[in-house]
DNA sequence: GGAACGATATCAAGACCTTGATATTCGTCA
DNA sequence: TGACGAATATCAAGGTCTTGATATCGTTCC
C-alpha cells in the first residue's frame, strides 16, 4: 500500500490540529458554546450586521454549515438577526448582550490558548512554522489540481 | 477581546488541516468512500481480524466514532465483521474483496497527497516542522491542563 | 463461588460539515 | 422592459464526532 502512516506529515498535522480543537472546546464549553459558535460570535463582535454568507467566508465553512450555527445561537438568545434595509434578501446579524457576554466568557479562556502557544515559540520560530505550513498546504494544492485534471 | 485572528497560529494550523482534509476527500471520493472509511480500512488491511475499539485508537476517535464507520463500510460490503470465538464480545472485522479494491483505489490518490507533501521537504526540513509541531502540542496541553485544574 | 473491574459494542441525542437543489432578490445588460 | 447571472438564505440527505448511558463478556481478586 502507499506510504506508511509514520511517515505521513498529515498525521502529525491531524494530531496537532485535533488537541487544540479538544483544548478549545474545553475552553469555551463552560460558556455553554461550541468552538465554531465561538468562532462565529469572535467575528460578529468585530464586525455587527455581517450577512450570513460572509461570516461562513470569514469562517472557513459552507453557507450551509453557518445556517445552522446561527440557527442556534438565535434560538439561544445570543445574536439577532433583522432583515436589510435595502438588500431584502439578506439577514443582518448582530451579537445581543447575553452572546456578548458569551463570547467574553469564552474567549478569556480561548485566547489564552492561542497565547500560550504563541509565547512558546520565538518571533524566527513563528515565521518558520508558517512558512513550513505554507509550502506544506502549497503542496497540497499543487497535487489535488493535478488530481482533479485528470 | 483576546488576541488578534492573524496572531493566532492556530488559524494557520487549521488551514492547512482543512486544505489536506479537502484534498484527501475529494481523492478517496472517486472510490466511494470518506476519509474516515478510508483510514479505517487502510489500518485494517495491516492489522486483519482487528476489533472495532482497537481500530478506533488507531485512528484517534471514539469507539462510537468508529462503531458508525463500520456500520456503512459492513452495509456496503467492504468489511465483515464475525463472532470472536472466545471472546464472545468481540467482533473481529476484515476486509472483503470489494473492500480491498476500494482501499487501493483510494490509496492511489490518498497517498500519492502525502508523498508530495514528504518530498516538498528535505530531511531537515521534516525534522524541523515534525519539532515545531510537538512543541505546539506541548503549549496546548500544558495551557489545557491549567485551565482544568482551575 | 461471587463481586468488582476493565474492555467491548452499541443506542441515543446534539452539533457540525458536505454536496445538491431550490427560492428569492439585486444588478446588469441587451 | 425583460432576461440572465451573482449573491443570499435555506431545506434535505448522508456522514462524522462528541458525550452520556447501557448491556455483555472476561479476568481478577477476595
Amino acid at each position: 500500500m502507499g506510504m506508511p502512516l509514520d511517515e505521513r506529515l498529515g498525521m502529525d498535522l491531524k494530531r496537532v490540529e485535533q488537541e487544540l480543537m479538544a483544548a478549545k472546546h474545553a475552553a469555551v464549553k463552560v460558556a455553554g458554546l461550541t468552538v465554531p459558535q465561538y468562532a462565529a460570535l469572535y467575528v460578529l463582535a468585530g464586525n455587527p450586521g455581517m450577512s450570513g454568507a460572509a461570516l461562513a467566508r470569514a469562517c472557513v465553512v459552507t453557507p450551509q454549515a453557518m445556517t445552522g450555527v446561527l440557527k442556534n445561537l438565535e434560538e439561544r438568545g445570543l445574536v439577532e438577526r433583522t432583515p436589510h434595509p435595502w438588500h431584502r434578501n439578506v439577514l443582518e446579524t448582530r451579537l445581543t448582550e447575553k452572546g456578548r457576554a458569551a463570547l467574553e466568557k469564552a474567549d478569556a479562556r480561548a485566547s489564552a490558548i492561542e497565547r500560550r502557544v504563541f509565547e512558546e515559540f520565538s518571533p524566527e520560530e513563528r515565521d518558520a512554522l508558517r512558512a513550513l505550513l505554507a509550502r506544506f498546504a502549497k503542496a497540497i494544492q499543487a497535487e489535488a489540481a493535478e488530481q482533479a485534471a485528470e
